[in-house]
DNA sequence: ATCAATGCAAAGACTTTGCATGGTT
DNA sequence: AACCATGCAAAGTCTTTGCATTGAT
């Protein structure tokens, strides 16, 4: 993933900075999701801190470059995953505690074939999200009641 | 839908007011996807105006109560729509113009039946967003090139 | 009369921007 | 050397909150 941001950064005349190789590296060791404070304050803990603006710079970069991908679960801020090699899935969402796990279905497959029917819609990417409570969040409201 | 609500605010001890009863009457006057912006402007336009933090509070209430629900439309504000008495929908977003456009698919059934399996995730509400390109926005990037 | 809701102004949270400095190519 | 990227501080958005006042029941 490096090296092949290293190419693309060069194609366009950016440059490869120290900055967006430790923040490539940092999500390249991570498979969960994540927004600009959580990647913040994973690198200062790491000692190998890097500014605010300079993690939003980045990250919005590397959306444009199609190396994230910018998630839409109703929260407050953005929300993002690296783009990943493997199968198209959709999000569970604990309305309770807000834990993202994610799930395949080829419901997701049926939908990207019917959705745009009819509409003359071009479809470049689809988007699932199913809300609803974790397992540990329904243990935890059946003990309450 | 007002008497509905009328109904739930007594139930709760909570009040009627004419700024609800406002913000209610626009909502059922459109049926398409708004925010406390657009909202705001509709009102003012309209001469029975309601201040910024009614607006939120209220749409904050009306969601709690699921008279409204939230979209998750990558957008940098929330953006609602009536919860609808009629199928369960997904939407097309465009990327270039932001048009949002309804679509129905038994794909998202499947999905719902689906998604949760061998998870123990207790399903609430499932939300499906298909970004792509609209029909008139594909037309424009033909002619631009 | 009581207690919730409103509006204002201010504060909060998240994100972006201007600008001088520093780093890559 | 040229120019892009960084960090800082400040500003911009969207949203929420404290508080005095108003209004519904």
């Amino acid at each position: 993933m490096i090296n092949s941001l290293k190419d693309i950064l060069f194609t366009k005349g950016l440059k490869n900075t120290r900055e967006r190789e430790i923040i490539l590296r940092e999500l390249e060791s991570r498979t969960d999701h994540f927004n600009a404070e959580t990647l913040y304050f994973s690198l200062i803990q790491k000692g190998s801190s890097v500014s605010r603006p300079t993690i939003y710079r980045t990250l919005k970069l590397l959306e444009q470059l199609r190396f994230i991908e910018k998630l839409d679960i109703k929260k407050n801020c953005f929300y993002y995953e690296t783009i990943p090699q493997r199968k198209e899935h959709g999000h569970l969402i604990c309305e309770q505690c807000g834990k993202i796990i994610d799930f395949s279905s080829n419901g997701i497959e049926i939908l990207k074939s019917e959705a745009c029917k009819d509409k003359d819609f071009k479809l470049e990417n689809i988007s699932v999200q199913v809300f609803g409570l974790c397992k540990d969040c329904q243990k935890a409201s059946k003990r309450k009641n």
